[in-house]
RNA sequence: GCCCAGGUAGCUCAGUUGGUAGAGCAGCGGACUGAAAAUCCGCGUGUCGGUGGUUCAAAUCCGCCCCUGGGCA
């Protein structure tokens, strides 16, 4: 009988998704792989509530911290990253454990992404100058006219339209013309798969109480020093959520209170989303409302 | 007990001379193909404290009752 060698396990941020695969790990003899987008920099530790140390040192723990705030991560080179890790830990004949709350990062490796050619960093930075010049409506009618397709974005998407304009400008051939391509599985191998969604109060609960403990255990000092690297704030790194709320406490600009109920409001708003983009992008994957449930769930069908 | 001031959305409040109500915040729903903790799109969610009355028509005017502040006793 061959073991499942892959699990994933997703859900929105507070819903103990990290603690519900460290059991997991413990009880399958398994690996930890993050699939969180935030938690790749090592600049950024507290802020994205990765694991303790203890927990990191007690079973292998991969793609945590491992870029560094000034590179950018993407759906792309996570997929590359995540291959190579599971590859590795399967081969040692162990269990690899996939946990977070990148939905597209999961779906990126299951379904594949279209063969696009790597966009050059200078062509992503002229996208960004070409949308600056001409201005949010006439880049989406440049766009537009590129790729009639698009016609699809509202003018004040722009992260998807700048996406748009610089494959254009880096292939000379649509977006759209890559996108319908047929896109490979990046693995084949059986997945054991758990969302967990816990009841939505129980979770802003959970929210607020975590934003909370970021500030006491040191989310400011963190946010100071990554600050003061005075990189692009453009950069992944930079949005991650505490960054701009507490750079404005650090300014000045407002009191701790205040960033500290603005950072549990966005947390909040973010957990939603990611509820939004598991319920429906993520249909066939099996519910959960706690952590115990889906490791219960996991193992009766691992 | 009496006198003021209030009871309108989850919260803070607006609501002209009567025409069954609207702002901010919070929230809710949705989209999602290499920045996804990103980037967007959409939505007022309401016994106007209760109950009688005046009126064609009451959140608005009148009576009584309840509740919350503050003051006087």
């Amino acid at each position: 009988m061959k073991e499942a060698r892959i699990i994933f396990i997703a859900g929105p941020t507070a819903s103990g998704k990290s603690s519900a695969a460290l059991r997991m790990a413990e009880a399958l003899d398994g690996e930890i792989i993050n699939a969180d987008a935030m938690q790749v920099y090592k600049d950024l530790h507290i802020i994205t509530a990765r694991p303790s140390e203890d927990d990191e040192a007690s079973l292998p723990h991969h793609l945590y911290g491992v870029l560094d705030g000034a590179e950018a991560c993407s759906a792309g080179r996570w997929v590359r990253l995540a291959v190579d890790s599971i590859d590795e830990i399967n081969t040692r004949g162990k269990a690899a454990i996939l946990v977070g709350g990148t939905g597209l990062y999961f779906k990126a490796l299951v379904e594949g992404l279209s063969p696009i050619p790597d966009v050059p960093a200078e062509t992503r930075n002229a996208a960004r100058a070409r949308h600056e010049a001409l201005g949010a409506t006439a880049f989406r009618d440049e766009v537009v006219a590129r790729d009639p397709t698009m016609a699809r974005l509202p003018e004040g998407d722009t992260q998807r339209l700048l996406r748009a304009w610089e494959v254009f400008e880096a292939t000379g051939a649509p977006l759209s013309f890559f996108q319908d391509m047929p896109r490979d599985p990046l693995i084949t191998d059986p997945v054991t798969k758990a969302v967990i969604l816990p009841d939505r109060q129980t979770l802003y609960a959970a929210c607020n109480a975590r934003a909370q403990a970021m500030f006491s255990a040191g989310a400011i000092d963190e946010v100071r020093a990554l600050i003061a690297r005075d990189l692009d704030p453009a950069l992944p790194a930079m949005k991650a959520l505490g960054v701009s709320e507490i750079a404005s406490l650090l300014r000045g600009e407002c009191e701790r209170e205040e960033a500290l109920s603005l950072l549990q409001r966005n947390t909040r708003r973010f957990a939603k989303r990611q509820m939004t983009w598991f319920r429906h992008q993520a249909p066939d994957w099996p519910k959960y409302e706690t952590p115990t449930d889906a490791i219960t769930g996991l193992t009766a069908s691992a």
